[in-house]
DNA sequence: AAATAAAATTAGATTAGTCTAAAATTAGAA
DNA sequence: TTCTAATTTTAGACTAATCTAATTTTATTT
């Protein structure tokens, strides 16, 4: 029905669709899949004869209700991988993408079942992003960008928005994983960085660069 | 590095090969993959350029020590894979071909070996086939046709040629499951039909049409 | 040893996906 | 509002994989 290719750029154009609520132009999904212009204009035109984006030219476009649902079930398939990776292959967090990259065009929904179902119906991936359920409905998670944080207070890391190796390990590596708890103590008002710490009253700081890609809930 | 069409050209000849130990011709391969003679020609030089079989125009080919290790890892792949989504997401024996023959094609050869050690290194699949070690190595199993048994006997179901849903859920209708133990009664001297009994004492026939895809090892 | 049949290869097209370079359109600045 | 710059689209070409139809080679009969 849909092919790998065809599967990646509905990816990408729901996750850019998100960011705001304007069209998605041609240059930001080719950024996106490092791939040139041209290509992406072909593509658009293919999607659209297929009723899975709304493409008008020279203005961008946005993806239909049937296009979403396809979106959807390829990211639900790649975050049920995901845990699967790390949970039952203990794979680390920052290991695991590519080959979901991989796995998530695996074409059997009853295989999606029987993992859902084998994982015990996780709702959140090793990265702490919502799992799409079968009818494409998304948790709601009540996340918020630690950098939108502008007072004091207690907080757990819930998630990131920056999934490569590098920034995954960089985090590690500064105790920053999901479930950690930490209070902001000081934001600075010049550059934006955070003076934070933590339950064993360690401390570190976090620029701004860092912080617009961790997603924290509320301490209760 | 390979394709998934080339990787699939390579399993093919692989077992072709195996059956006999002529060249593999170039009719076999279209006939076992339902493609053309003509694609298959095109698909033999590539591979005979990349020194993954011996290639002479008109006179068949033949898999290279190169192209036989790819093809063992495929297959290595393709019945971890089927281990797992028996063993662990419990599908039956009849539902899982399809779907290893897309997971073997995802690259990761880390993800192999962890889902290897995750399973417990089995030696055989669920349709009683060896898996291929690291290597290459194919344990070896001690396994017959029944169709080549000339004399009674006592023997256990170790695994089959046929893999198609239909044969192996007639398989399941007639308990002629992998780890059976049965016992010849008599051989028809004309159509090599079998009575066979089962060690609870029911008995039943099988044809050569099924007989010769039945694979079986002598009982202890 | 021809003639014929079967098998394999080549020739020429087609489709999906990609690219570079040129042309068209839109948006921003003067 | 007109000019310029950025963005987008088209035009044309390329690779991988496929097909049909025509040609060539090999095998089998007469
Ligand atoms: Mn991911
Ligand atoms: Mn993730
Ligand atoms: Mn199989
Ligand atoms: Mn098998």
């Amino acid at each position: 029905m849909t092919t790998t290719t065809e599967e990646n750029y509905l990816k990408a154009i729901y996750h850019l669709s998100s960011r705001h609520q304007k069209s998605v132009l041609t240059s930001e999904i080719a950024g996106s899949l490092s791939t040139t212009s041209a290509s992406v204009t072909d593509m658009l035109k293919k999607l659209s004869d297929k009723n899975l984006v709304e493409y008008e030219r020279y203005k961008g476009v946005r993806i239909t209700r049937k296009g979403e649902k396809v979106a959807l079930s390829i990211i639900r398939r790649h975050r049920l991988w995901e845990v699967f990776l790390t949970d039952v292959l203990k794979f680390k967090w920052d290991e695991v993408h590519d080959m979901a990259e991989e796995l998530e065009h695996v074409s059997s929904d009853e295989l999606v079942k029987r993992l859902d179902s084998y994982l015990g119906y996780p709702k959140f991936d090793p990265h702490g992003d919502p799992i799409p359920d079968t009818n494409g409905k998304v948790p709601a998670n009540g996340q918020q960008l630690l950098s939108e944080m502008t007072s004091t207070g207690t907080y757990v890391i819930s998630g990131v928005n920056d999934h490569s190796p590098a920034f995954l390990q960089f985090l590690e590596k500064k105790g920053l994983v999901p479930g950690t708890v930490f209070s902001i103590m000081e934001i600075d008002g010049f550059d934006h960085s955070m003076h934070i710490e933590f339950q064993n009253r360690k401390s570190t700081y976090i620029s701004k660069e860092v912080s617009r890609n961790i997603l924290i809930k509320s301490h209760a």
